[in-house]
This record gives C-alpha cells, structure tokens and sequence, in this order.
DNA sequence: TCATTATATATGGAGAGCCATATATTAATA
DNA sequence: TATTAATATATGGCTCTCCATATATAATGA
C-alpha cells in the first residue's frame, strides 16, 4: 500500500467516517452508510468506489444489499493505523454511531457459517 | 489534532517524505530538505508553512538558517502514526536520505545543552 | 412464468472550489 | 553583498459534489 494513496483516502472527511464506522462495526451497506452519515447515496457511492478501487475496502453483495469491509489483504501497518486512529478519535464518529443504532430496518446479515 | 487536517498534511508527496524525514533525523533545516527531496526553496517553504501553521511542526531560527522538528506538543497518537509510518515504509525516503547523506557543507547545529 | 414496480446501488457528466506549483519579490541574517 | 528563507500572485489541474440515469435484485400480481 502505497502511503500517500493511503493517506489520500483518509484525508476526506466522508472517507474517514465510512473508514472508521467499517473498522468499528466491521462491516456495513450502503444504506447504513447514508443514515449514520447523512449524506445522499450517490456521494457515499462514490467514496465508496474509490476506496474500492484503492484496495482499502471489499464488497459483497448480499440480495439487494452490497456489503462493505476492511479489506483483509490492506497491509498489516495501514490497518494497524485504522484502529489506532479509531481508538484516539471515537468521538468523532460518536454522533454517526448513533445514527446508525438509531436506524430501523437494518439488513440482516446472513451468518457465513454453522 | 483533528484527524481530516492530520490526514490532509500527510497526504501529499512533498508534506510526507518531509515529516518522515524529520521523524528520523529529528530536525532539518530549509536547505537540507531542498537538497533531499530534491525540490525548489519556495515549494518546501510553502508545505512547510502550512504543516507549522497546522501545528505539526516548530521552527527555530539559528544564525541564516531555519531548523524544523515535529511539534512535541503533537498528540500521542498522531506521532505514533508518524513512526509507524516510517517504520513500515522506510524505502520510501531511502533515497532521500541518501541525498542528505551526500550532501556537504551541512550546517553545524548547535548543541542545545553543555 | 412473465410483466410490472419498488428498492438498492453504481456511474456519467458538469460545475465549483480548492490545492499544488512556478515565478517574482521581499525579508532576514551574515 | 551573498545566502537563506518566506511570501505574493497567477495559473493549471485535480477532486468533491450534484443531478440524472443506468443497473441489479426483489416483490407483486396476472
């Protein structure tokens, strides 16, 4: 992982609240995503896609829902640097958390064993 | 330290190897940075104008010259992230410090105490 | 099974604002 | 006067955002 790449992506603010709400719930859809952030779906779509595309995150799809977490093959220090930037600023996604446990009708996951 | 303004001083090419290089040699003056990155004066002034003004970094004038270190008022975390930066990514500014390596006429630093 | 509609997500294109850079100049020190 | 560093200005390019639209899946009814 390149680190300016890296650092190019964190320093959005959108990008680093999606980036720490995955890192904190380790996997969310798009349709959290708008109701802990705020934001419109094509704007989240598009952060989205680009940290897709930089590797940072993996999708899945999920029936009509896609599914969006670390990806686990991001570099052992880029990911070490998630959590450590989680664990000194959980205030600031504190009010996007809320949103998100506030949310009715969140998708179900379904369990990917037993 | 807000962590966007943070992450948005990293995430630029010139602002990076300059914070990674001063985490390792612990200060440099203009004209070091010049010669290692290899870039025009006004162009590391201006980064380096901006990473002062958003706390990252101190100044000290000594004679002609003009010594920058990490602010050691910095927040824990953030200077964590800086080291682990360099850790991981050492060959980043391998040449960088090779330029400052071969670089003569350095100039003297005073020492700071006896 | 097929057609229709609703929901969830992705993307193309355009506009606006921001940022990095280059050049020129000024300031400060020796 | 020479060296070192900071700043002012202009410009080009990038990126964020928005709107509209496209695609994919699911649900419903005939």
């Amino acid at each position: 992982m390149n680190p300016i790449q890296f650092y190019k992506c964190l320093a959005d603010d959108t990008r680093l609240r999606t980036l720490l709400l995955i890192t904190y719930e380790e996997e969310l859809c798009v349709c959290e995503l708008t109701t802990a952030l705020e934001l419109s779906q094509p704007k989240i779509s598009r952060h989205l896609a680009l940290l897709r595309s930089s590797d940072l995150l993996q999708d899945r799809r999920q029936g009509q829902w896609v599914f969006y977490r670390i990806n686990p093959d991001l570099s052992a220090w880029a990911r070490s640097i998630l959590l450590d930037t989680l664990k000194a600023n959980q205030h600031f996604i504190a009010e996007n958390l809320s949103n998100l446990i506030q949310m009715g009708d969140r998708p179900q996951r379904t369990s990917l064993c037993c």
